[in-house]
DNA sequence: GTGAAAGCGCTAACAG
DNA sequence: CTGTTAGCGCTTTCAC
C-alpha cells in the first residue's frame, strides 16, 4: 500500500546495495563508518522500521510470547499479566494475550492462532481437558505451564504454587480458635491445583485431629460462580464454622455469596480466601488470605523464557513458588 | 529448523503442485473437488497451519490489534482488556497489550514494536505529553484512541466518556446533603479527559450555588499515588467535607488513603470515587462512584475497527459513552 | 483445472 | 568493505 520505508528503498536512495544497508543497520562490523552513519541518518529521517514478518519468516524467532489465561477480571490473573509483561518489555518481547474462560476449545483456538504467527513461546495456565490432537499444535512452540499443570506430550516446564504448607497453617489457625466445622471450597481434582490443595486440606485437618467431612467439602470446575453457588449451599445445609477456599476465582465468589447474604466475618462465619486481591484488607476489616507473590511468578515465568529447552531435562520440570497464610480479621473466632 | 508443514510440503507428499493446495486450501472455486479432499485431509493430518509471517509479507493485514494502556492493574482497565479481547476474539483479530505507564517514552516503543509486526490498528489511551515524531510512527497505523484523546497529526477515532453529567449530578448530591466542602482531584488539565472533569465540577459547584475552592482542587498527573497523596493533604488541611474524584486510579489512591487511616465514610468524610470496581459495594456499606460502562466501551471500540477509516471523517471524530452517578452509602451527610 | 514464475523484505553465503 | 544471489511461504498473474 503506502510506500513503506525498506531496506531496499534506503539503498535506492543513497545509491547503494540493500546489503550494505542490512549490515549498517545490524551492527555489522564490516562497514565503513561513513557509510554506516549516512544509512543510520537516512533510515532515521525516513522513520524506517524493519520489518518482522520478513525476519520471521527466514526463520528467525519471533519476538512474541502468547499469555493464555482463564480471564483477566480476576486481580491475580491481571496482576499476573501485569507483571509478565513489565518483564517481558525488558526482554524487547511482546505480549500477546488470550482468554481462555477454561474452556478447551478456546485453548485449542488460541494455540493455533499463536502457531500461525509463529510465536516464540506460549505461557498458559492450562484449561482442563484433554487434547487430542494436542501434540500436532503444540509443535514447535515452547511451552511454559503455570498454577495448574497438564501432562503434555510436548516436553513443558511448569511453574506451581506450593501452598501446601500455608493451607495446612489455615486449618491450624482456625482449629486453634475452636473451629471444627471446616468447609473447604476448592477446584476439581482432576486439576493438579484442585488435587494437591485438597490433599493439602484433608492432611492439614488430620493433623489438628479433625476427620474431613465430605459433606463440606466441595471440589467443582473452579469459576466465580461455582464460589458464589457453593458458599450458598455450604451455608444453608449450616453447621459450618469455616470456610477455606482453594482458588483465586473461587475465593472471589465465595466472599461474594456471604458479603450479599449480610453475613459477618468472622461473626457469623470465619472465612480464608486464596489469593491477595488488594481490596481483601478493607473488606469487614480485613480477609484472610493465602497470598501468593504474583511478582515472583510472573518473574520466575519470565526467567524461564530465556533459557533454552534442555533437552536432557525431565519431560516436565517444575519451578515452586511459596504461598504464605495472611490472617487478618475475617478468620477470627467464631462467636457461640 | 523443525520441518514445518508448508503447502509445498504438502504439495510436495501429493506429488502436485503448490498452487494446487494453495487453492484448495483458500476455498478456491477450480479445483477438483477430489483433489481439494485429500489436500483438506492431508493437510488436517500433517497439521497444518498457515505462515501468518508469509502473508504478511504480501502485504495483507496483520490479524493484531494492539492495546496501549497506562497498566492492568487498575480494575477498570484489566476488564476493558477482558471485554475488548472477547471481541476480538469473535473478529478473529489478536490482541497485543503493551503497558505504558502513562510514560511517554514506553509509548514511543510499544507503537513502534507494533509497527514492526505491522499490526492492523492500535487501540490506546494516549499518555501525557507530545511526541515529535509521532507522525513518522504512526503513519500505516490504525489508531483509536479512548478515555483521553490527544491531537494526533493522524487522522484518528477517538471514543471518550461523557461524565459531564455524572459528575454534575455527585456534585449536587452532595450539596443537597449539606456539603458544602467538597474537594476535587482529577487528572492534569492538558489531559483531555483531565480539563472536561475539572470543567464539569466547577459548572455543577457554580450550578448548587457554590463557588469552588481553588485550596481543595488539585489535578495533578492521574495515578494511585497522586491520588493517594492528595487525598491525606486535603485531609490534613482540614474543613473539607466531601471528596469527589476524577480518574480511575485517583479514586482507589485516595480511597486508599482515607481507609489506611481508619476514616469512617461517609462518618468522618463523603467520598464519591471514579469507575466502578467489584468491590466498591463491598466497602465500608458501598463506595459511591462515577460509573462507566465497561463493556459498552470495549463493544463500541471493537466495531470501529470493523469500519474501515472514512476519508471524509472528522479529523478526529469522536464517539461517547455516557457515564452514571451510582450513590452508595459513602456518599451520605456527614455527621455534625 | 492445474502449473510456473515473480515478488513481498530480509539475511546467510558467497563473490568480488 | 561492498555487491549479487538465493530462498524463507504465500498469493497474484499469466500460461497451458
Amino acid at each position: 500500500m503506502s510506500n513503506r520505508v525498506t531496506i531496499k528503498s534506503i539503498a535506492q536512495d543513497l545509491g547503494i546495495s540493500h546489503m550494505t544497508v542490512s549490515r549498517a543497520l545490524s551492527n555489522h562490523p564490516k562497514v565503513r563508518e561513513d557509510t554506516r552513519k549516512a544509512v543510520l541518518q537516512r533510515a532515521q529521517e525516513l522513520g524506517y522500521v524493519k520489518n518482522a514478518a520478513a525476519t520471521a519468516m527466514r526463520g528467525d524467532k519471533t519476538p512474541i510470547i502468547g499469555l493464555l489465561l482463564p480471564n483477566l477480571v480476576n486481580e491475580f490473573y491481571a496482576r499476573f499479566a501485569n507483571s509478565f509483561s513489565m518483564c517481558l518489555e525488558a526482554k524487547r518481547l511482546q505480549l500477546i494475550i488470550h482468554l481462555t474462560n477454561d474452556d478447551i476449545n478456546r485453548e485449542r483456538q488460541s494455540i493455533l492462532k499463536l502457531h500461525e504467527i509463529q510465536a516464540n513461546a506460549v505461557v498458559m495456565v492450562p484449561t482442563p481437558g484433554i487434547l487430542e490432537d494436542e501434540r500436532k499444535y503444540l509443535r514447535d512452540l515452547r511451552v511454559i505451564q503455570f498454577i495448574r499443570k497438564r501432562e503434555l506430550q510436548t516436553p513443558s516446564v511448569a511453574v506451581v504454587i506450593d501452598d501446601a504448607a500455608a493451607i495446612g497453617q489455615a486449618v491450624q489457625h482456625l482449629a486453634s480458635q475452636g473451629h471444627c466445622q471446616i468447609a473447604y471450597i476448592g477446584g476439581k481434582t482432576s486439576l493438579s491445583s484442585g488435587d494437591s490443595r485438597l490433599s493439602a486440606f484433608i492432611t492439614g485437618m488430620q493433623g489438628v485431629g479433625l476427620s474431613p467431612d465430605t459433606n463440606t467439602i466441595i471440589t467443582e470446575m473452579p469459576s466465580f460462580s461455582m464460589g458464589y453457588q457453593s458458599a450458598q449451599v455450604l451455608i444453608d445445609n449450616g453447621h459450618v464454622t469455616a470456610m477455606i477456599c482453594g482458588g483465586f476465582e473461587i475465593s472471589n465468589g465465595a466472599l461474594n455469596a456471604l458479603l450479599e447474604r449480610g453475613m459477618h466475618l468472622p461473626g457469623d462465619i470465619s472465612f480464608i480466601g486464596y489469593g491477595d486481591p488488594s481490596y481483601y484488607q478493607w473488606i469487614s476489616g480485613g480477609i484472610s488470605t493465602i497470598q501468593i507473590p504474583v511478582d515472583d511468578l510472573a518473574k520466575k515465568t519470565a526467567d524461564l523464557l530465556g533459557q533454552a529447552p534442555a533437552n536432557n531435562q525431565q519431560h516436565t520440570a517444575q519451578q515452586q513458588i511459596t504461598a504464605a497464610l495472611v490472617t487478618r480479621q475475617s478468620s477470627g473466632a467464631i462467636a457461640l
